[in-house]
RNA sequence: GGCGCCGUACCCAAGUGGCUAAGGGAGAGGUCUGCAAAACCUCCAUUCGGCGGUUCGAAUCCGCCCGGCGCCUCCA
């Protein structure tokens, strides 16, 4: 059965037929880099890495865009607010592009340490201007724009479809309508393309229209299409995307180019706190760095996967901590497993105890049922857990366990991204601190011993430490000082 | 005000018409143990916010109510 997706436009869940058979043209909007990444971004990010890798597992080849934006973005939208970017920049006493290279690359050390696979393209904004204009010019031409003053804006009534993905009317729009209405508009909610941008502004470029700089949306259409083609498979995002940004997304680009501009429209729920999205703007966001400091890598990917990517998650020390332990006792049986394995004779005449494939076909199932992660890893401890019981009763020959192993690897490793690496071979930099420490214990026990006046024994250890290159000086005052030779 | 989502055990969290309501954490009891820890085993929701309705049958569909949240302004 194909993969379903639950498609935000249309609100269903949809199987999953892409446009190029063995292809995924995916595009998922990126981060705004102008403060380090909080554990939103780390929830849409690895909830997307998952699902990404998944399709691969899937055996799809998956094209997956990601942008960086290191231009525009206004603080707000009533066209006074100022350029996020550039207020970090002035407050920092920065070049705007200082800060946000520095935040790119915080964004991707972040990335990098949570495990999630860097996109096959990660396309900045500021890299595209020329795509921006054209498209914009397409516009233009084509009747879905108007210039005033030096800015471009998109005029809404041209495309009647407007609000196709959010739901929303215009008429019910401006109902509720708290912006300040924007003279150079027609109307309140068309939406700027490009910006005149005054001498003092920090960025900005040549265009057609004079200096300015690119409106939000449009980044993301010029960026996508360029890269995936004018209609391409699935576009991915945050909830808080829907409106207005995917939206005008649609607009501009089904404007543009009269196509479907994207097949399945993916939004990942958001992290809260104390029941309170977790947000830049609100202030109460914690950074990945942040929780890094308390929780490993893999315990928050744990933590985010034990959702499933449309609900929301709300972020607690104690959530953090159970995902924590549940984490460790699957890492354990694992590695009890791998090392059964390691240590299995060549009993093949053993039945398998049960059908791996058995779990194999669950895993596919709940995965492509709209990606529950959540399930996922309630079949991997299932298998885990049946497969370790097996070892003690001692029904567990080599082929079978191999088998789970390879199992255990798709979902743990290649998929969710759970497990290690390679759990019997901690890296040695890790390592020296425990050895080091494991030292000291050894010359502590030493020390009590001579004070006991165990000679035998505390010379024995001596000897002992020296043939593994570790050498003892015991000093006049009492004292014992080492060091080793690795 | 408009649009939409959610409410499942002490906590996190799947399940959205029909076998005994996944999985994890915490907790309780036990095995083991010089003690302790770890590990392992067992137990832990006749019930799914409340009240009605549809149905042979609902946590799952419908209505109302209560509670929480999101979007409508930059945000993953």
């Amino acid at each position: 059965m194909a993969i379903q997706i639950f498609n935000t436009l249309g609100r269903k869940k949809e199987a999953f037929v892409p446009l190029t058979p063995g292809r995924v043209y995916m595009y998922v909007c990126g981060p705004t880099v102008y403060s380090h990444p909080h554990l939103g971004h780390a929830k849409s990010y690895i909830s997307f890495d998952a699902i990404v890798r998944y399709f691969r597992y899937r055996g799809f080849r998956v094209k997956y865009v990601q942008n960086i934006t290191d231009v525009g973005h206004l603080t707000d939208d009533a066209d006074s607010g100022e350029d996020k970017i550039i207020k970090k920049a002035r407050e920092e006493k920065l070049d705007p592009m200082e800060v946000a290279q520095y935040y790119t690359w915080s964004y991707f050390d972040d990335m990098d340490a949570l495990g999630v696979l860097r996109p096959n393209i990660s396309p900045h904004a500021t890299g595209h201007i020329i795509e921006q204009i054209e498209l914009i010019k397409t516009l233009l031409k084509k009747g879905y724009a108007y210039e005033v003053g030096g800015s471009v804006y998109f005029d809404i009534t041209r495309f009647p479809e407007y609000g196709k993905l959010s739901g929303r009317k215009l008429e019910e729009l401006e109902a509720g309508a708290r912006i300040e209405v924007n003279p150079d508009k027609r109307n309140p909610f068309d939406f700027a393309l490009w910006k005149h941008a005054d001498p003092a502004h920090l960025m900005k470029w040549p265009s057609p229209w004079g200096l300015g700089y690119p409106g939000w949306h449009i980044e993301c259409s010029a960026m996508s299409m360029k890269y995936l083609g004018e209609t391409f498979d699935i576009h991915g995002g945050g909830l808080d995307n829907v409106f207005p940004h995917h939206e005008c997304e649609i607009a501009q680009s089904e404007a543009a180019t009269g196509r479907p501009f994207v097949r399945y429209w993916m939004h990942n729920n958001l992290v809260t706190v104390n029941g309170v999205k977790m947000s830049k703007s609100l202030g109460n966001f914690i950074t990945i760095k942040e929780a890094l400091q308390k929780y490993s890598p893999n315990t928050i990917r744990y933590f985010v996967l034990s959702s499933h990517y449309r609900s929301p998650l709300d972020f607690s020390d104690q959530a953090l901590n159970g995902a924590q332990r549940g984490l460790e006792r699957l890492v354990t049986m694992v590695r009890r497993i791998r090392k059964a394995l390691s240590q299995a004779g060549e009993n093949t005449k053993v039945d398998p105890p049960f059908e791996v494939e058995a779990y194999r076909k669950r895993f596919e199932a709940v995965m492509d049922d709209d990606f529950n992660t959540p399930q996922a890893i309630a079949v991997l401890f299932e298998l885990v857990k049946r497969t370790q019981d097996l070892l003690g009763e001692g029904k567990a020959s080599r082929a079978f366990l191999e088998g789970v192993d390879a199992l255990i690897t798709d979902i743990g490793q290649h998929v969710l991204g759970l497990l290690p690496q390679d759990l019997s071979k901690p890296d040695s930099a890790s390592l020296l601190p425990v050895v080091e420490k494991l030292i000291q214990i050894t010359v502590d026990v030493r020390s009590e011993l001579r004070k006991q006046k165990l000679w035998p024994l505390s010379d024995k250890i001596r000897q002992e430490l020296a043939s593994l290159g570790i050498v003892i000086k015991d000093r006049p005052d009492g004292s014992t000082e080492w060091e080793h030779n690795f």
